[in-house]
DNA sequence: CCATATATGGACTATTCGTTCCATATATGA
DNA sequence: TCATATATGGAACGAATAGTCCATATATGG
């Protein structure tokens, strides 16, 4: 997973992924099949995993917004590290694959609006708890702040410090309130 | 050009090069060495064709807020077109490149650079015309502009329909108000 | 018109790609 | 212990990869 994670899915070779899951080659196909089969699978797991994560935080949260306020703060403050280097599966993914139709690209766009309901149910969260004003959409806040992270994950590959990325999140965050 | 714009750095191969620039194998060395040379000037003149195109709209625009208002609206629009699923070679390069330290990396950061520092002048002309609070912080605001449009390039890259796209946009615009 | 310089076509490297195949090793169940 | 199923290592596949080379075409300048 990581290698597809830290190169993409048409530039991870069978080689490196044979490598990095200590495998034979035959045992791969037979486990997966194909490179294709293998991606599919290693984003679904890579989705479930944050989106798991992210629930079980969510919820552990005093309230949803610092949910949110956290997530983002964390990850400007990221910058410069490898982790910000490599950015987010689910991202580097529907960016690389776009809308070119076939099932890796469709299972891209649909972990990013998985992202984008973790997000709303923050928020619809967040206006229940008297943080956000409960007659905004929660579905355009929800796709705006997935705008926001995939926009600052970019950043952060584009070089930006930690100074820099913070301000824009606090500008992000703004928008919330 | 527009192959490595639609196809990427990596994964834009030397034949599919050959064919749309209508050249021989020898006469791409001769004239440029290696397909990192060549990625490079693609690069550089997409960029100075993008930021020289904006500049001019910027000037030619009654005020900088309705420029990038425009900007940003006619980019949702275009939601589920061609274009959108192509996104821009800019934002791809640096989503795809990350930070792995080479030439095309960092020249990818250089480009997404030029682009928050039109937003700047944008914003300082802006604050100017009164249209945002002269207080604010101009470099903020416009990496923040970058972040926006790199996220909502992303998200057309996932699918999403100009409806959602728009809705994101007037949040995002609504902050420099 | 001829000599020289540059541009080009295309065959040719060596390597890597994803995938298949088969013979052998290991595990399982009777 | 023996038969059978599964897992694995490694060789081999054809196609594609970036890049090189040379012989020939084309253009340029005297």
């Amino acid at each position: 997973m990581q290698v597809f994670w830290a190169r993409g899915y048409d530039s991870a070779s069978t080689r490196d992924l044979l490598e990095a899951m200590q495998l034979s080659r035959s045992s791969l196909y037979q486990a997966f099949g194909s490179k294709e089969q293998l991606f599919l699978e290693a984003l679904r797991r890579y989705r479930e995993n944050l989106i798991g994560r992210l629930h079980r935080q969510l919820e552990a949260s005093p309230s949803a917004l610092t949910f949110v306020e956290g997530l983002f703060r964390d990850t400007a403050q990221d910058a410069g590290s490898e982790r910000a280097a490599i950015g987010c599966l689910i991202f580097n993914s529907a960016s690389e694959l776009g809308q070119r139709g076939d099932l890796p690209s469709r299972e891209a766009g649909e972990s990013v609006r998985a992202i984008t309901e973790l997000f709303r149910q923050a928020v619809v969260r967040a206006q229940s708890e008297g943080d956000i004003d409960p007659h905004r959409d929660a579905r355009s806040l929800a796709t705006y702040l997935t705008v926001g992270m995939a926009g600052l994950r970019t950043l952060l590959k584009s070089g930006a410090d930690a100074d820099e990325a913070t301000h824009v999140v606090e500008l992000i965050l703004d928008t919330l309130r």
